[in-house]
RNA sequence: GCGCCCAUAGCUUAAAUGGAAAGAGCAUUUGACUACGAAUCAAAAGGCUGGAGGUUCAACUCCUCUUGGGCGCGCCA
């Protein structure tokens, strides 16, 4: 947490220095890293700012800071320089990032979570996938993003809830419902067709065998609850093997058909009290939403003129009741195609009285599929309801957990991304997770070297962290002391995937400097220096994949 | 037709409230294992950030237009 500690020393001496120029109100800056090529820590750009204010050349103003800070902070910083049109460029005392390895090494697994109680509770629902096929891989990565983000805000400080909504209710159930008992008859040696509306994968054959294996008289077959069942448990099992567990599933059955004393669902009230606020009226023989209040671009149907509810009409007595659990954030992972539906809960949302900033919806891009037809490849796009999809199951047999999510965890949420099957296989062998996980494999094995090498260095009680001056440690050193700063970032964009991309440059400057620096050695000071710097690496390193859901093994 | 999202090296892509010379990986070419694991490292090559204007000291980033892709526009979910 080097840049908190940097960026309030700077506050406090920037906000005397305006004083002197008699400069009222906040100045908004913040220190940045600057880019690659520049050597320095840390940079910041107030000069320029300062400059536009009063009409004054910017390099007069940095100068006169860079004095302040030499004079003021010689302890934090080594030096501090002017470039490019103003820019104020930082090198860090190393002394400060060593004081940093002495804190990892203490809070161990602990470095960098939040250690305030913080007691804003969050929901995060993600996957929320129909029970009417098994997860394909788009639902792959909604799980994947929306897991490892709900680690890394818990790991924050938040109280996170992850929840799975579950729309056992409904149109697509009946649908589902005629699909298997079509399939069901079919191997009864009935002459009956599916039609296009049902749903055409195999799977629905073989929850139409089940049933029959167990041997169940027709007449008796509950084929709504059978199927949802059979297909609750597959995709339970899928997310088990993709290491995405939910803390509650939420039944749209229930909110639907739970009545109260009055007889009275979580909907019927809803809609009453829409309609008492007049956020909701009759017209046509059904009941409306007054979304356009709010932005969206047309009312919309909360019941249907035959008295059944819509989707909406549950969606909303469900986000009513996610507040009315006591969660003051609402995060929702949808995909893109749900984009259009946005304006309308956010109505809701705020017709219920809430902040509609309570409500983050974040969108991720569709995956396409490639699909080889006699070697042609061809993109296309997954439907349920066609039985055209590639399951995640598939792609977690072929590549394994690690890979996939990892894979998913490269790209922000809203890149489009087109899976190949035939190079996910291929890419196995040479692959990003595999050179992070590399990194723990180094490390304990230079750990295990030391222990059979008599571990003259466990006698050594003052470590020297001096001794650790070369490039290749002080990159890696510095790597090291951001974590926390990449947490913050994710955080902020709620986009986990800026970890996986900071684990990917923590093993660069690790298989660098395990090329550069050998740990054991003769100089057993220096030995004992870097073993203390390999055992940060591997705090960092795990903690990371960890959040992300990816494993370390010590062995690969 | 209207609306939302995307376009960066051959491929997959990164880039913090607008900030410096646009970073990686794969593929290609060339080097490095008798010392802690070569699933690694060192180096080369690869870009008018789809196109055209505009705002700004400064634009991949913001605005307008345009081209090409994805998605959405139901008393479906």
């Amino acid at each position: 947490m080097i840049k908190q500690r940097i960026t309030k020393s700077l506050k406090n001496l920037i906000s005397k220095y305006l004083k002197t120029l008699k400069i009222t109100g906040d100045l908004c800056f913040c220190i940045e890293t600057p880019p690659k090529n520049i050597n320095a820590d840390f940079s910041f750009n107030c000069a320029m700012l300062i400059a536009k204010k009063i009409n004054v050349n910017p390099k007069i103003i940095a100068t006169e800071i860079i004095d302040l800070i030499t004079k003021n902070i010689p302890e934090l910083i080594e030096s501090a320089s002017m470039a490019g049109p103003g820019f104020i460029n930082l090198i860090v005392k190393n002394q400060i990032f060593y004081e940093e390895l002495e804190i990892i090494l203490k809070k161990k697994d602990k470095y960098g979570k939040f250690s305030k109680n913080n007691k804003e509770k969050i929901i995060i629902e993600f996957v929320s996938a129909n029970p009417t096929g098994p997860l394909h891989i788009g639902h792959g990565r909604g799980a994947a993003i929306g897991d490892s983000l709900a680690r890394i805000l818990k790991y924050l400080g938040y109280n996170v809830t992850k929840e799975y909504y579950l729309n056992d209710f409904g149109n697509q159930i009946f649908i589902l419902a005629k699909s298997v008992e079509i399939r069901y008859r079919q191997l009864k040696g009935e002459k009956i067709e599916l039609s296009k509306n049902h749903y055409q994968g195999k799977y629905i054959i073989n929850i139409a065998k089940n049933l029959i294996n167990g041997c169940k008289d027709f007449n008796k077959i509950d084929f709504k609850h059978e199927a949802v069942k059979y297909i609750l448990q597959t995709i339970k099992n899928d997310l088990k093997n993709f290491d995405v567990k939910f803390d509650n599933w939420f039944s749209e059955k229930n909110i639907a058909t739970t009545k109260d004393k009055n007889d009275k669902t979580e909907i019927d009230k809803v809609c009453e009290y829409l309609l008492l606020k007049d956020n909701a009226y009759k017209k046509d023989g059904a009941m409306w939403l007054a979304s356009s209040k709010f932005g969206d671009e047309k009312d919309r149907v909360l019941k249907r003129s035959d008295g059944r509810y819509t989707y909406l009409a549950s969606d909303v007595a469900y986000h009513k009741n996610k507040f009315k659990r006591g969660f003051s954030r609402l995060i929702n992972f949808w995909g893109a195609d749900h984009h259009g539906y946005i304006p309308r809960i956010k109505a809701c949302v705020q017709m219920l009285g809430f902040d509609e900033k309570a409500l983050n919806i974040i969108l991720y891009q569709l995956v396409s599929f490639i699909k080889y037809n006699n070697h042609i490849s061809q993109s296309s796009t997954m439907s349920t309801r066609a039985g055209e999809f590639v399951t995640l199951k598939e792609v977690l047999k072929e590549v394994g957990k690690d890979t996939c999510r990892f894979f998913f965890l490269l790209r922000a949420p809203n890149s489009q991304l087109e899976f190949d099957l035939e190079l996910a296989k291929k890419k196995s062998v040479k692959n990003p997770v595999f050179y992070v996980q590399y990194v723990n494999a180094r490390c304990k094995s230079i750990i295990k070297e030391s222990n059979n090498r008599n571990n003259l260095v466990k006698n050594i009680k003052n470590i020297n962290f001096n001794l650790l001056n070369t490039e290749e440690e002080r990159n890696l050193i510095k790597q090291l002391t951001t974590f926390y700063d990449t947490l913050r970032m994710s955080e902020k964009t709620m986009s986990p995937h800026y970890v996986a991309l900071y684990l990917i440059e923590l093993a660069d400057k690790y298989h660098k400097f395990y090329e550069k620096c050998r740990v054991l050695s003769n100089d057993i000071n220096l030995t004992s220096a870097r073993l203390k710097l390999v055992e940060c690496v591997m705090i960092i390193i795990k903690n990371g994949l960890n959040l992300i859901g990816v494993s370390a093994p010590d062995k690969m």
